[in-house]
DNA sequence: TTCAATTTGCGAATTAATCGCAAATTCAGG
DNA sequence: CCTGAATTTGCGATTAATTCGCAAATTGAA
């Protein structure tokens, strides 16, 4: 699927390099790209596209409702897992070696190759056990 | 959230610790207590309620639509990791000390607590990579 | 029991996502 | 550059998913 390139991908594609890391939901990004000229449709079908490309990801934020989207397309980030916060919701970059011996880890534990690009781990960041005081 | 127990919820959580690792969606497990009397509103609302308790977990699996939800309530499922493959759909259960051993090498290579309970890995089973010949 | 707090079920309302189809766009080949 | 078939878009209408309001039922402590 998708053949053309079209304006209206290239936008989505660009705004979500430029809003990665914000856990942003498809009714976000229709109307951030709305003011665009950019139909509600086209907002659907192309991240349906891109996430069967692989290049974009649907996740769940534990606190709010529905979906959604991360974006994977830039190498860098298909060569580390990513944390995601639960307290704050930001998300932070693992390290490319510590990933990589986590791969291999579990590969060896069970007999499964995790994607790094699809994995988001969960749990609470330094900044927010600081404040919580855990 | 939720201090009286109700059969409702009792039976909600029955069914999802009887159907683990199966993905279901909200619709599903709805319809599903609905030959127990239960009405879609308590359903979704003790989904909610349990997620809030960290008992429940929302998720997406990349081809359907929609999220599901995957029980957590058992402590051995909060002791380990769920590995999900993404071809065939199936949950595997990363054994406690490789969990462990990767829990604190995120915690070491970055200041991140991974919440063993919430997080899911996705990849490929060895089963799926046999098949398709990788 | 009794009663206040809580939860339920219903149906309506809201929100999210998909669909059908004509018009517009894309791009390979002349 | 044109042309035309394949693809994508936008619109509005549907359909599906989720939430809401509120009266009635349930729960559990006293």
């Amino acid at each position: 699927m998708r053949k053309y390139a079209t304006r209206q991908r290239a936008s989505l594609v660009e705004y979500l390099q430029s809003h990665a890391d914000e856990n942003l939901s498809a009714g976000q990004i229709a109307q951030a790209l709305a003011s665009k000229g950019i139909s509600r449709s086209a907002v659907y079908r192309n991240l349906s596209a891109l996430e069967e490309d692989g290049l974009v990801k649907r996740d769940t934020k534990s606190g709010s409702k529905s979906v959604y989207y991360r974006y994977l397309g830039a190498e860098a980030c298909r060569e580390h897992l990513h944390l995601s916060c639960s307290k704050c919701g930001k998300t932070y970059h693992l390290d490319v070696s510590t990933t990589n011996r986590l791969v291999d880890s579990v590969a060896q534990g069970s007999d499964f190759a995790v994607d790094s690009a699809s994995t988001v781990l969960y749990g609470v960041c330094g900044n927010c056990r600081e404040k919580d005081g855990i």
